[in-house]
Order: C-alpha cells, then sequence, then structure tokens
DNA sequence: GCAGGTTTGTGAATTAATTAACGTGACTTT
DNA sequence: AAAGTCACGTTAATTAATTCACAAACCTGC
C-alpha cells in the first residue's frame, strides 16, 4: 500500500469503466481486455490499465480481465456495495426530476428525503415520497444515517442550505445550484454545474477552427 | 497570437468567473482583484491570471479588474455575446426540468424546441414550447440555424439520437444519457453524467481518511 | 514628483497526469 | 514441452497544468 493520490479523473473513469462492465455483464461477455474497455467509453488502453493499478491487479496477463470480477472490483472501490441514503433539498422542477432520475436507483442510490420551504409544495408527493418543510430535515438524515445531500435550490439560498446540511452532519453534498458553496474543508463538495458545461461547448464552437490562440 | 492550447479546465474557471464577476456587477462592484475573485470561487490567485492572460491583458497593475469590463470579455471569449439556440430530445423528467430550467436562459440560451418519440408527450407544452415528435427535428433545426443539441433520453436510445442530430447538421452535443456516445471528430461532445458525480463523493467518502493507496 | 504600497502579467519551477515502451506471465498450438 | 502470441502491470518519458516569484506598472499621499 503505497502512498499515491488517486487522481480524480481516474476515480471519474473507473464510475464509466464499471457501468460499462455493467453492460458488457448484461449482454454475457465473460472476458474483456483493456483494449476493448477503452474503445468502449473513449480513452487509451494504457490509461485504462493505469487507472485499475492504483487499485490493484485484477487482469490476466495474456487473457485480459474478467467481466464480473472487475464489475464487482470496481462497484467497492467506489463504495457502490454500500447503502447510500440521499436527501434532497429543492423541489422544483430540476429537484423533482432528480429525485426521479433512474440513473441513481440503477446505481443503488436512494433518496429517503426531498425538502422544500416552499408551502405549495410541501405535503406534495413526488413518487412515494413527500415534500417536507426543511425543518425535517435533522429528524430525516438522523433516521436514515444519510451522509450525502443533493442542492437544487436557486443560487441565493445554496449556501444556507449547505450549512444546513453541514450542521446536521452530512459529509459530501452535490450541488446542482449556479454558486460556488464555501464549506468546510472536510466537507467532499462537487458542483453539477449545467450552464458551464454548455459554455464549454459554445466556447469550442467558437474557436473550434483554432483551439488556440 | 501565440499558438498555445488553452485547458479546458480554463474554459471551465472562465465560465465560473463570468458568473461571479455578474454577480459582482449587479452589487455595484467596479473594481476586483484575482484574489478576491480567487477568494470568492474557490482557486488561487495565479490561477485567476493565468487563466485570464490566454486570452489577454484585462487588469490594470497596481488596481485589480474592472468588473464590468471583465465580464463582458469573459463572456464574449465564451462566445456568450451570440444567440445560441438549443434543441433537446427526451421531454421525460429531466428533459422537462432542462427545458425549463432558468439558469440556461439567464446566460442568454434558449430551447427552440423538445423532441420525444413518445406519443403520450406528444403533443404537450412545455411552457411555451410544443413537444414534437423527433421526426420535426429536421425542420426546426433547419428554421432557427440550430448547433447545439441536448440529449436528455434513456441511455439506449441515446447513440442513435446523436447520429440523427449529427446527421442534421448539429455541432454541439450535451449529453445527459448515462453512456459513452460515439461520434464524429468533429463533433463538439460533453458529457453530464449524474451518477457518475455521485460516486466520486462516495469513493471519497469510502477513502477520505486515506485519498491514498 | 518621489516614495511606498499594490496588483498585474509572465517566465521559470514544480507538480500532476498521460502516453509509451517493454518485461512478465499465461494460454495455445503443434 | 517448447515456441509463439497475447495482454497485463509497471517504469520511464513525455506532455500538461498549476504554483511560484518577481519585474513592471499604477495609484496615493505628501
Amino acid at each position: 500500500m503505497k502512498t499515491v493520490k488517486v487522481p480524480e479523473a481516474t476515480v471519474t473513469r473507473l464510475s464509466v469503466y464499471s457501468r460499462f462492465l455493467e453492460r458488457l455483464d448484461q449482454n454475457g461477455v465473460v472476458t474483456v481486455s483493456s483494449g476493448e474497455i477503452a474503445e468502449g467509453v473513449g480513452v487509451s488502453p494504457a490509461q485504462v490499465r493505469k487507472d485499475l493499478a492504483y487499485f490493484g491487479e485484477f487482469g490476466t496477463r495474456g487473457v485480459g480481465y474478467n467481466v464480473k470480477d472487475l464489475m464487482r472490483y470496481t462497484m467497492n472501490i467506489l463504495g457502490l456495495d454500500k447503502k447510500w441514503p440521499m436527501v434532497m433539498v429543492g423541489a422544483g422542477k430540476l429537484g423533482y426530476a432528480l429525485s426521479t432520475y433512474r440513473g441513481f436507483n440503477d446505481r443503488g442510490f436512494t433518496i429517503v428525503g426531498v425538502f422544500d420551504n416552499d408551502l405549495t409544495k410541501i405535503g406534495k408527493k413526488i413518487e412515494h415520497l413527500d415534500v417536507h418543510p426543511i425543518e425535517k430535515l435533522p429528524e430525516i438524515v438522523k433516521k436514515h444515517g444519510v451522509c450525502i445531500g443533493i442542492i437544487a435550490v436557486p443560487a441565493p439560498f445554496a449556501q444556507e442550505v449547505a450549512e444546513l446540511m453541514v450542521a446536521n452532519g452530512l459529509q459530501a453534498i452535490l450541488n446542482f445550484a449556479p454558486v460556488s458553496l464555501n464549506l468546510p474543508e472536510n466537507i467532499i463538495l462537487r458542483n453539477v454545474d449545467l450552464s458551464v458545461r454548455l459554455e464549454v461547448l459554445t466556447f469550442n464552437l467558437c474557436y473550434r477552427s483554432s483551439t488556440t490562440f
């Protein structure tokens, strides 16, 4: 166990590999090579092997990887062998869409509480879940042992929501509000910034002929 | 005009700076330093200056940057001085949420067509927009001169939707389906993979004490 | 109009990430 | 059972990105 930091990009790719392997497995594929994985997800074969090498030796030389095994290994590395109950704050359109997003369930994530402070939303149902007033967050977090929170509120409220989450012991936050949150060092925070992603497209559209300056 | 490639991370940060500057401007702030921007968005001051340096000299030594000017510069660099009509394919919950997402409009993006092949969705309204059958995509794309497409369909359909977009001349695609799309080199493609983002959180939750291996 | 305090812009140094290259082990074939 | 092939794991080389550090430029006050 060397003391080497795993690049974030590696973790991201691992998640992609994992899902690709899941699909191979469903199609009955038994063995796969780094080259085939690379081809399937759009990276280089060396990259695939390097990424996996951070965590162990999972393949057989001259053969490749057992799909089912590698799938399990990658999922374990990502912590997907555990249960991850989550809370969602914000029951607007985005919060609603995310709360019912199949992709989360498919990977074992479960939203156990949706919260809002808008009286017209509280009490409504999002599938089988009630929309609770924000005051109920502590109770639900405690009850389910939640450590992941998702923020889907308008930008001006995101910071206070994040602080409330931290105050209630959440350790990881996925923030969809388009602002930079200021939180303690030990909180794991990642942003999903939809406009930013689009603006990367427009930038490249403008400079596609010459991505150079 | 040196021939230096601009890192993707720089473009991403530029978008974040731009929005931060917008907020400063709304609050009446006239001048800002690289340090203040850095503080506000969570990067280092040197990073801010370096990022801007790819595109020119926008500041005044000993003083800082004029907020309004730098905001305009950054938006121009990102292509936000132009109109970007977009089409959305997929009128499920996510497609619906994204089609009505305020954050896009706030940055000048407009969705001019929403498409689906589900008969129960076609003809319905998403705010002022009709949901069209997918066959109508070519017409709308041509009519509005669209070059950006958003994919919000289930994974199994994403590849064919992407190919349809490419066939109709779209040049940039933002893909929300959790699959790796295979498209021609010249198409600008970015993925927003919601599960992947969550799995980066769970990975870090598992190895927070020792992010090292 | 000069001194002192600021903050930019930038080349150099550092750190990080990716790609290349190759030795090693495993399976296959004859 | 030996030779050939294949694909992994790993070290080295390369490329990329970030941070450092400092000269140059600007403003303020006296």
